[in-house]
DNA sequence: CGAGATTCATGTGAAGTATACCTTTAGGCTTAA
DNA sequence: AAGCCTAAAGGTATACTTCACATGAATCTCGTA
């Protein structure tokens, strides 16, 4: 598709708008969906009310109000594993808090930047220079002393003469990558401010993440802790439910759907994300088949297409350098069905890259990429030592099987032909 | 037979290099008075 | 003379390479029972 020349798809564009597409859409604003809502079951959404997080609620509240009185409330840590409604709950504190203080003429900022996001802020340079972004302001992607751009982003804060809620979604990602140096940066920046004062929100899914960091740095940083504890499964049948009632029309849920969502999420330790994901997946799946109810089976077909859209924008994410190394995992275990180990992999790569006019890497490099393709799931690497015949990492692929038949393909072509 | 030394294939840390990009500065050119 | 553009100089972050050393259990060596 994305090969069609401009001139072509145009025609394709009005050939379709006089003949087919009219009918195309009209039917489609016709048929009878599942949905009412499709909105409030996607991960974005922000519902009104945060069940069973109540307790939560009110103690970031009580940590955060003083900045209603212009004191300076602590820095904030937040724990949880993913899915228990960390930022969502987070957010949805801060975003009344600001409106109160709209309200009350008390000058309160927030800026929200999630570190997990490759390439956005995984740096210390590209996280300041993103919060200087969400603030409006432009900046240099590279080139810039990152003192400069601390620098950029202090008159920013210092410009907005009241309080700046930083909140740091994913902060352990960060500091595992960028070192913990940034923290005690935007801790230190305090003290320099005139006008302005920030406090550092931070969301973090590693329970032991604060043991990690500089001792300096963690007494400043979580002045205030506050644990998401996994929902149970009656609280995600409870979350389901409500949220179904807005997304569904009536009556369109099999009955046990609910608990089977639940259920699958409850395992994967109470993960409501993920549940919900589930939920409108599987709707979504009745709805393409022309059902109008959804029923058990979908779960099942929605759960692959998940774990599958996963891998498949995880992988075209990758940089082509790291897209031939997992290829080449690929390539050598379909030939061995044991676990392969580094040196197989990397003369698989060798020939690979040359084959498709990438300059090979060094082995060095290779090492890193692979822990990093361990460290999003594609596969895992065990380091065991064969005695005499040396030490090295087993590596196996971390995708199902019919999953791996597509991304494949998708490599292959990404590879191969470009 | 068993304790300690060897050995292999690679993990891993540190330092160096190449590249791409940034700002500043200086010089040359244009323009307007 | 002032203003603007361009190119070189000087600097940085990032991705990668080079170098060097660390690892850890199967195997080997050699002393001992």
């Amino acid at each position: 598709m994305k090969r069609i020349s401009f001139k072509y798809h145009h025609f394709l564009w009005r050939f379709m708008g006089d003949l087919g597409l009219q009918d195309f859409f009209g039917n489609y604003a016709h048929k009878e969906g599942v949905f009412v809502e499709r909105k409030a079951l996607q991960s974005n959404y922000l519902p009104d009310s945060l069940p069973h997080r109540e307790e939560q609620i009110t103690q970031i509240a009580n940590i955060l109000a003083p900045s209603l009185r212009r004191g300076r409330p602590s820095n904030v840590f937040i724990y949880g594993k993913t899915g228990t409604g960390k930022t969502h709950t987070t957010n949805h504190v801060v975003h009344n808090l600001v409106v109160a203080a709209k309200e009350h003429k008390v000058p309160i900022k927030s800026i929200y930047v999630n570190c997990k996001l490759k390439r956005l802020a995984d740096t210390e340079y590209r996280l300041v220079a993103q919060l200087i972004r969400e603030c409006g302001g432009t900046i240099a992607a590279t080139g810039l002393p990152t003192d400069e751009v601390y620098k950029a982003f202090f008159e920013i804060v210092e410009e907005q003469k009241g309080l700046v809620l930083l909140i740091l979604d994913e902060v352990d990602q960060l500091v595992k990558k960028a070192g913990d140096e940034i923290l005690y940066n935007l801790v230190r920046v305090n003290e320099e401010l005139k006008h302005s004062q920030i406090v550092l929100l931070g969301i973090s899914n590693d329970l032991v993440f604060v043991d990690t960091i500089d001792p300096r740095v963690r007494s400043s940083l979580s002045e205030e802790e506050v644990v998401f504890p996994p929902y149970n499964a009656f609280q995600l049948q409870d979350i389901l439910r409500k949220r179904s009632e807005l997304a569904f029309k009536k009556d369109v849920v099999q009955q046990g759907v609910v608990e089977k969502c639940a259920a699958y999420a409850a395992r994967e330790h109470g993960d409501a994300r993920r549940a919900l994901e589930l939920m409108r997946v599987s709707a979504e799946i009745a709805e393409r088949n022309n059902h109008d109810l959804v029923k058990l089976e979908h779960i099942d077909q929605a759960e692959e297409k998940i774990e599958r859209d996963r891998v498949v924008d995880i992988i075209n994410a990758q940089p082509k350098q790291s897209q031939a190394t997992l290829y080449s995992i690929m390539l050598s275990s379909k030939k061995e069905k044991r676990n392969i180990s580094t040196g197989e992999v990397y003369d698989a790569y060798k020939s690979l890259a040359t084959q498709a006019g990438l300059r090979p890497l060094t082995q060095r490099r290779i090492s890193d990429i692979l822990s990093e393709l361990d460290m999003l799931g594609i596969i895992s690497t065990r380091i065991i030592s064969k005695g005499r015949y040396g030490r090295t990492s087993e590596i196996s692929l971390a995708i199902p099987a019919p999953i791996f038949e597509k991304t494949e393909h998708l490599l292959a072509e990404g590879l191969a032909l470009s």
